[in-house]
RNA sequence: GGCGAUGUAGCUCAGUUGGUGAGAGCGGGCGUUUCAUACGCGCUAGGUCAGUGGUUCGACUCCACUCAUCGCCA
């Protein structure tokens, strides 16, 4: 298997990526923000090398499902779709994805190249009318045979009810494909990744093709197909298509002859453009047999060229849980893109998923990135310079570099081999990889600048060496502003305006990855900013954490069995007797009390437990009680709670207390019973 | 059932064609600096590399089997 060279997609002129168009029958969630920003990220990194990219995304919207749909809610299906699709567009405009066309399946556009396409296949003659009769599950769209569905004839995904159909219907001739296909699997060693998917495609094809029914007589709301409009183009033959149909590639003028859109639809690969062109799918896995089976053989009975590549991502699940319609519990991004900015939402979802395998959905991880990764360490990297010590040194200039040591020479060392390494991660997609490379430097430069100590150099030596040490850092600044803007694109030209920078203004032709150390021009003045990434209010922290799950999804309703009560009276979760065996409760004797210095609440105490040492342990009881008036006293102890630290002394325990507006009382005991005893 | 994967430190994962004492990030613990968004830096994981049995001078890395998890099978 290999991978393509850094080089090798700078010499590719053009660069078509796509990401499934997305089916409007509910509203977008993260995997669809998820799927589209990776794209985004990919033509980015592109656009940077210099491609001439043509980045498509859009909507499918045909089909039985939402002909039901639009119906139910007695409205037609162009309305319905009409309200549905903007939603998801806004979603990747909020998400700062730079398509450059978003394609609906009921635009007219389209609807001409699918019926342009049918009419190649129907000339190639890989069509015929026959008969088709089978379960359909209208929530699948798709065909079951006997054996596949569950008891009580039930769709085994959905586990919905499916239907027997019988109708006419055309037929692709999907089983004469089935050598050339494997022929071109052979040849094209990298055309599904990852390679595990590949497997399970080859495998699918090498077990037989059945002819493939593309059409449908049972419901309306589609496209006709040409000279039997009592015939729908079945709905995948119909998404499938508007890859080519973004780039007019069928288009016919009045006469048939080829139109006037050639130059989109040089995006395509022919024969004579294979290594000057590049097409990629990405997919969602679940959608792969669609894209590396039936597409190609629709384009090799097109006389068309197949994509370069299908590139199958994995599923997100939301806090380990899977995202599901009957669980409504899809992460929503807006929310969060309120509640930390675009940039760190795409940062998250690029760099805690492995792109191509599943992932987790985490607000816990994601606060942690947004904190630790961004916060710390590129954010933090950036004030401690620009906007700390630059000012007070160079009131603000680039400074002019003086003659280097060995620290700046392996700091520059290790941004090239950064530089490098980043850009075959993001060709090979793994973006994740390619983040966790451009934090070495960030790394190195933090520790750089703790090596080199600044703000010393400001008094002992601020003519000579500080400039070189100020320059070396903020050009590794300047790197990782070019480095990290596939996927901070707004944030890294923030970054460069504080540098003083001039945005990132790509070209065709012009590779912008950073090769040469040293482009930071002396004298520029820098423009001190707002930190990048802010640290984040407790309460921004508390809502992301808090439960986001839980709230938004009950767990699903169960009609038969009583369900129980999860919480009391105190909103307190309910527990098992194991977890309330797990506190252990005792009695304890306080032996010594004292205030503890600066503090209006607490109380030092030392208790004995009936171990051989006390426990010291401090209470928030002050308000209360004093010193002398606990000692001797017998109260009720958390024995094994973890130790705490409070006003830098080490709390061991807690003491059990009720307390309301007007004050406290310490649960004593009024009997003489041995301290250590278990209380419960 | 058939086919294919995966199982490495608390968590997420790297570990090229078998060979110096098995790694990273995060979390935890300890220490330290003070320019900075209480941030940075340093040290710290003694992990039966799922298990068993093989091949080999030598295996996390190859083979077989077992267990667990997952994916594909129109």
């Amino acid at each position: 298997m290999s991978t393509p060279s850094p080089s090798s997609a700078a010499d590719a002129r053009r660069y078509y990526i796509t990401t499934p168009i997305y089916y409007v029958n509910d509203r977008p969630h993260v995997g669809h923000a998820y799927s589209t920003v990776a794209v985004d990220v990919m033509h980015r990194f592109q656009e940077l090398k210099g491609a001439r990219v043509h980045f498509l995304t859009g909507t499918d919207e045909h089909g039985q499902k939402i002909e039901r749909r639009a119906q139910e809610e007695g409205i037609d299906g162009q309305a319905f779709t009409d309200r549905m699709a903007p939603p998801f567009r806004q979603l990747f405009d909020t998400m700062n994805c730079g398509y450059d066309d978003f394609i609906r399946t009921t635009e007219p556009r389209h609807k001409r190249q699918v019926q342009a396409l049918w009419k190649r296949l129907e000339e190639s003659g890989d069509i015929y009318l026959g008969e088709y009769e089978g379960w359909y599950s209208v929530s699948s769209e798709t065909f079951f045979t006997e054996k596949e569905l569950l008891e009580g004839n039930l769709d085994p995904i959905t586990r919905k009810p499916v239907e027997r159909v019988r109708e006419k219907s055309y037929f692709f001739k999907l089983s004469k494909y089935g050598p050339k296909l494997l022929e071109w699997f052979e040849s094209h060693p990298d055309f599904v990744q990852p390679s595990t998917r590949f497997n399970e495609v080859k495998r699918f094809v090498e077990g037989g093709l059945h002819d493939l029914s593309i059409s449908r007589t049972s419901f309306r709301w589609g496209i006709g197909v040409p000279n039997d409009p009592q015939h729908v183009v079945y709905v995948w033959l119909d998404a499938l298509t508007n890859y080519l149909s973004a780039l007019g590639l069928l288009e016919t003028g009045p006469a048939g002859a080829p139109s006037g859109q050639t130059d989109l639809a040089h995006f395509w690969p022919t024969k004579g453009t294979l290594s000057t062109t590049r097409a990629v799918h990405v997919v969602g896995k679940d959608i792969l047999r669609f894209h590396a089976v039936y597409w190609p053989a629709f384009l090799m009975a097109a006389g068309l060229q197949p994509p370069h590549q299908i590139w199958a991502h994995g599923w997100l699940t939301a806090d380990g849980v899977k995202m599901s319609k009957s669980l409504k519990n899809f992460v929503s991004p807006l929310p969060l893109v309120d509640a930390l900015g675009t940039d760190p939402l795409r940062y998250y979802l690029m760099r805690d998923v492995a792109f191509g395998q599943d992932g987790d959905f985490s607000h816990a991880n994601l606060v942690a990135r947004y904190t630790g990764d961004l916060g710390n360490g590129l954010g933090n990297l950036l004030n401690r310079v620009v906007q700390s010590i630059l000012p007070k040194a160079t009131e603000g200039r680039i400074p002019t570099p003086g003659p280097s040591t060995s620290l700046e020479d392996s700091l520059v060392t290790l941004a090239q081999r950064v530089s490098q390494d980043t850009a075959t991660h993001y060709h090979a997609f793994a973006p994740h990889r390619a983040l966790e490379s451009i934090w070495e430097l960030v790394s190195a430069a933090n520790k750089y600048v703790d090596q080199t100590e600044p703000w010393a150099l400001l008094k002992s030596d601020p003519n000579h060496r500080l400039p070189t040490v100020l320059y070396t850092v903020l050009e590794s600044l300047r790197w990782l502003s070019v480095l990290l803007s596939p996927v901070l694109p707004s944030k890294c030209q923030d970054l460069r305006k504080q540098l003083g920078l001039p945005p990132l203004a790509v070209r065709q032709g012009l590779d912008l990855w950073p090769q040469a150390w040293g482009a930071l021009i002396p004298g520029t003045m820098t423009q001190p900013g707002t930190p990048l990434f802010p640290r984040l209010p407790e309460a921004v922290q508390d809502q992301l954490l808090g439960a986001p799950i839980a709230a938004q999804a009950p767990p699903p309703p169960d009609n038969h069995t009583k369900k129980p009560q999860t919480h009391n009276s105190n909103g307190k979760p309910m527990i098992e007797f194991d977890d309330f065996t797990k506190v252990d409760l005792r009695l304890g004797k306080v032996l010594q009390a004292e205030a503890v210095p600066k503090s209006t609440k607490l109380l030092k105490l030392q208790v004995d437990i009936g171990e051989p040492q006390p426990r010291q342990i401090l209470a928030g009881i002050r308000t209360t009680y004093a010193p002398e008036d606990l000692i001797g006293k017998k109260l009720v102890v958390v024995a094994n709670l973890k130790p705490r630290k409070l006003m830098g002394l080490e709390s061991q325990g807690m003491v059990l207390a009720a307390s309301d507006d007007d004050g406290l009382s310490a649960l004593f005991v009024d009997k003489d019973i041995t301290p250590g005893v278990s209380v419960g």
